[in-house]
RNA sequence: GCGUUCAUAGCUCAGAUGGAUAGAGCAACAGCCUUCUAAGCUGUGGGUCGCAGGUUCGAAUCCUGCUGGACGCACCA
C-alpha cells in the first residue's frame, strides 16, 4: 500500500548492511523512519540521533552527513517516486514525488470507499464495552452524555477495525434509591395517573425530587425506604439458583443463541423481568405498597418505564446498544461471591463487613456491608464473571468517569487475586473457570467531569432540553441564512432587470437567476408544512452534530469547562464545521455533473501535474487523508475518539482552504475529473469519521 | 493527611509517546460574497508551556520539590 515508506524502508535497510554490515529488520527499519514536523522539510525523514546503533556514530551532525552522503549516492535506487533528499540538521528529509504520491492516495480511497483507512488488527478480538449505563431512578441528564458517546463512538471504531463489539448498558436499577422512589409513590395521595401514563418520566422525577427534599427535614423517610428496599431485596432473592448454576446455563443459552443467527442473542432482562398485568391506579395502590409481591411489581413497572425512556432518547441520537443489563440480576448472586472470596481466604471480615486487600491500594475493597448486603464492587465481581460466561471477551472496557477510578483499581485488583489463588476456590468449575480468566483483560476509561453546566437559571440539564437548545440556535442560523441568500438573489435579479431595461448585456444572468429563483423554497410565502419539516430535521441534526462533537472533541481525560456560548457556536472547531464542510462538497459534486460510478475504472488516469495553481493545495489534502489509518490506529490504542476529531478538523480546514482558492466549475474536463477523485476522497473520510464519532451526516445545510 | 489527576495565548483546547521554528479555534482588530453554500476564507496582534531544581547532545513532554485546582479515600453508586 504505502509504497513511499516501503521503499525507504528497504533503503535504509541496504545501506546499513551493505555499508555498515549491520542487519536491521523491517519492522525496526519502520521506527527510524520518522514525519517532519513541517512540510517545508520534507515527507519522511531519518534522524541521526537514532542512528547510533546502526553505525553512525559521532555528534548528531557528523553522523546526518555520513548518512546522507550515502543516501544521495545511492539516490538512483529511490529516485521513480522520490524527488529530492536534503540534509538539515541532524535530519536527512526525503521528499516524495508529489504527483505520485497524491494520485496513489486517491486511487486508495476510491478502490476501498467506507473501507478506507481500517487499520485490520492481527487478530481481531471480541470487545465488550460498557457505557451510558444511567440509573434508572434518576433521569437522565447530560453528565451521561458523555460515556454515552465516548462509549458508542469507540464501539464503533473497534468495529471499523473489524473486531466483535458487544455493546452492553449497564443500569443502576438497584439499590436503596429505589427504596426511596416506591416510598415516594406510596407516601404522596395526590399522584396523578394519567399523567403518569402520559409521561411517565417526569411524574418519576417529581417523585425523586419531592422525596429527597422530604428527607432533608423527615427522618422516617430513609428508614421507610431502607426497609422497603430490603423486602424488595428479599423478595427477589428468594428461590434464587446458585452462581454455578446460573454461569453453566447462560453460558450454554448465550452460545446457542449466537449459533443461531449473526446478530447477538436478545437476552435482554427485559424478558426476565416483563412486569404483570397490573394497572398503576388508586385501586391498586394497596396491593403496590402493602405486599412484596406488590413492591416487586412496582419496581418492575418502574424500570420498564424508564428503559422505554431511554431507549427513545438513545434512538433520537443515533444509539443502540446489543444489550440491557441490570445491577439488580448480578445482585443475587453477589452473596455468592462474598462467600467464595471469604472461604478461600481472599477476603476478611473488618468492622463487621467484608474487605479485600488489593496488593498496591491501601483503602480497603468493600464487598459486603455489615448487615450482609451487597455493594456495588461485588456485583460488579459477579457482572464481570457473568459476562465471560455469556461472551467470552478478550477485553472489556467501561467507559466511566474517572471519579471512580479507585473502585475500578480495585476490581481489577481482585481479579488479579482471584486468577492467582484460583486453587483455593473450593466448589464450582464454573466460577473457578470464568472469573480466573478476567485479569488482564479489563479496561477503565475514565473521562473528566463536565464543569459548569447547568441551565441558564437551573440545575440538572436533561438532554433532550439540552439538545433542543442547540437545535434552536441552529434553526435561527439556518434561517437568517436562507433569508441572506434570497436576499441577495433578488437583488441580483433586480440589478439585472435594471440593466437589461437599460440595454446593457445580462441576458445570461437574468435568465440563469429566474432559474435558480425556481429552485429556492417559496420566498415571500409562509414555508409549506414539507419546508418546515426540512427545517426541523437539517437544525436537529446540527444541534445533534454540535453537542456530540463537543463531548468529543477534547481529550477524554480532561474535564470540560463547559460553556454555553461554546456549544451554541457553530464555526471554527465544531461538529456544524464539519458537517457543512460535507454538505459543500456533495454539492459541489452534483454541480460538477460527472459520473462518479466510473472513477474507479478511471482510477489508472488520474493526474495531478505540478504546473496546475492548485497542486500544492491538493497535495495537502492527500497528505492528510493518507493519515486517517495511523489515525485509527491510535484512536484505538489510546481508546481516544478526539484523536479523529482533530484529524477531521485538519481535513477540513485544508479542503476548505482549497475550495475558497480554486474553481472547478467551467474547467475542462480532464481537469476535473482528477479532481472529483479527490472531493470523493475528502468527502469518503469526513463521512467515515463522522460516522465514528456519531454525528449526522447533511446532505445539505 | 494519603492517593489519582491536571496546570500551554484573554477564553476553550491540540501538541504523534524525549527531537527541527510550541500550534488551532473562539474573542479583538483589518479585509474577502455579480462567480462551486460566508456555519467559509485571508491577514494582524497575542506565549518565560504554573514556579524552582534535576536527568542529557536536546524537556511543554521524564524525575524531585513547591504552589494552585479537580476528583477519590469503610459499609452510596
Amino acid at each position: 500500500m504505502d509504497i513511499f515508506k516501503e521503499t525507504l524502508k528497504t533503503f535504509i535497510v541496504n545501506i546499513i548492511k551493505e555499508e555498515k554490515k549491520i542487519d536491521v529488520s523491517k519492522p525496526q527499519a519502520e521506527k527510524l523512519i520518522k514525519n517532519p514536523p513541517d512540510d517545508s522539510f520534507g515527507d519522511y525523514c531519518f534522524a541521526a540521533y537514532y542512528m547510533q546503533n546502526y553505525g553512525f556514530q559521532g555528534k548528531p551532525e557528523t553522523a546526518a552527513g555520513d548518512l546522507y552522503n550515502l543516501c544521495i549516492r545511492r539516490f538512483g535506487e529511490i529516485a521513480d517516486i522520490f524527488d529530492k533528499i536534503e540534509i538539515k540538521g541532524a535530519y536527512i528529509n526525503f521528499f516524495v514525488k508529489r504527483e505520485i504520491f497524491i494520485s496513489e492516495v486517491v486511487k486508495e480511497v476510491v478502490d476501498s470507499g467506507s473501507d478506507y483507512g481500517r487499520d485490520i488488527p492481527e487478530k481481531p478480538l471480541t470487545v465488550a464495552v460498557d457505557f451510558s449505563s444511567p440509573n434508572i431512578a434518576k433521569p437522565f441528564g447530560v453528565g451521561h452524555l458523555r460515556s454515552t458517546v465516548i462509549g458508542m463512538s469507540l464501539s464503533k471504531i473497534y468495529a471499523f477495525c473489524g473486531h466483535k463489539v458487544i455493546k452492553i448498558n449497564y443500569l443502576g436499577d438497584f439499590g436503596t434509591q429505589f427504596g426511596k422512589l416506591i416510598t415516594a409513590f406510596c407516601r404522596y395521595g395526590d399522584i396523578n395517573f394519567s399523567e403518569f401514563e402520559k409521561d411517565p418520566v417526569k411524574v418519576l422525577y417529581g417523585l425523586y425530587v419531592r422525596i429527597h427534599k422530604d428527607e432533608q427535614t423527615d427522618a422516617t423517610v430513609e428508614e421507610e425506604a431502607k426497609n422497603r428496599f430490603k423486602t424488595l431485596e428479599d423478595f427477589m432473592s428468594a428461590n434464587k439458583r446458585s452462581f454455578e448454576e446460573y454461569l453453566g446455563a447462560i453460558n450454554v443459552v448465550h452460545n446457542a443463541g449466537v449459533k443461531n443467527s449473526d446478530k447477538a442473542a436478545p437476552t435482554e432482562t427485559d424478558a426476565a423481568y416483563a412486569s404483570e398485568n397490573i394497572k398503576l391506579s388508586v385501586e391498586n395502590k394497596n396491593f403496590f405498597c402493602g405486599t412484596a409481591e406488590g413492591q416487586y411489581n412496582l419496581w418492575k413497572i418502574f424500570r420498564k418505564l424508564s428503559i422505554e425512556e431511554f431507549k427513545r432518547i438513545y434512538k433520537s441520537i443515533g444509539i443502540e446498544f446489543d444489550f440491557y443489563e441490570g445491577e439488580a440480576e448480578s445482585a443475587e448472586f453477589s452473596k455468592d461471591i462474598k462467600e467464595i472470596l471469604l472461604e478461600s481466604g481472599m477476603a476478611e471480615i473488618s468492622e463487621g463487613a467484608a474487605i479485600v486487600n488489593v496488593k498496591g491500594i491501601k483503602a480497603p475493597a468493600l464487598i459486603a456491608k455489615s448487615d450482609g448486603t451487597s455493594l456495588y464492587l461485588s456485583r460488579d465481581i459477579v457482572t464481570a464473571v457473568s459476562r465471560m460466561a455469556k461472551y467470552n471477551f478478550d477485553k472489556m472496557i467501561y467507559v466511566v468517569g474517572s471519579e471512580q477510578a479507585l473502585h475500578f483499581s480495585q476490581l481489577f485488583g481482585i481479579f488479579g487475586i482471584l486468577k492467582e489463588n484460583a486453587e483455593k476456590i473450593k466448589d464450582g468449575k464454573n466460577f473457578k473457570h470464568y472469573a480466573s480468566m478476567i485479569d488482564g483483560r479489563l479496561v477503565h476509561v475514565k473521562f473528566g467531569r463536565i464543569i459548569g453546566m447547568s441551565t441558564r437559571k437551573g440545575n440538572l440539564v436533561f438532554l433532550e432540553d439540552y439538545i433542543e437548545e442547540a437545535r434552536l440556535k441552529a434553526q435561527e442560523k439556518l434561517e437568517e441564512r436562507l433569508k441572506v441568500s434570497e436576499d441577495n438573489l433578488s437583488a441580483e435579479i433586480n440589478d439585472a432587470v435594471k440593466k437589461l431595461s437599460e440595454g446593457i448585456e445580462g441576458l445570461e444572468t437574468v435568465t440563469e437567476n429566474v432559474e435558480k429563483q425556481s429552485l429556492i423554497p417559496e420566498s415571500k410565502k409562509e414555508p409549506s408544512e414539507k419546508e418546515k419539516e426540512q427545517i426541523y430535521l437539517t437544525s436537529l441534526k446540527v444541534g445533534i452534530g454540535a453537542v456530540i462533537f463537543n463531548d468529543l472533541k477534547t481529550r477524554r481525560t480532561t474535564d470540560v469547562n463547559f460553556n454555553w456560548d461554546n456549544v451554541l457556536s457553530f464555526e471554527g472547531q465544531t461538529g456544524p464545521y464539519l458537517q457543512y464542510t460535507v454538505s459543500r462538497i456533495t454539492s459541489l459534486l452534483s454541480r460538477l455533473k460527472e459520473n462518479e460510478t466510473d472513477l474507479k475504472n478511471a482510477a489508472q488516469s488520474f493526474s495531478f501535474s505540478k504546473n496546475d495553481t492548485d497542486f500544492d493545495d491538493i497535495f495537502l489534502i492527500a497528505k492528510q487523508i493518507y493519515g486517517l489509518k495511523t489515525a485509527v490506529h491510535s484512536a484505538v490504542e489510546q481508546n481516544e475518539p478526539s484523536v479523529l476529531s482533530s484529524f477531521a478538523l485538519d481535513l477540513a480546514s485544508y479542503f476548505n482552504k482549497y475550495y475558497q482558492n480554486h474553481r472547478l466549475i467551467g474547467r475542462e474536463h480532464d481537469y476535473v475529473k482528477s479532481r472529483i477523485a479527490m472531493l470523493v476522497s475528502v468527502k469518503t473520510v469526513l463521512v467515515s469519521i463522522l460516522n465514528l464519532l456519531c454525528i449526522p451526516v447533511l446532505e445539505k445545510m
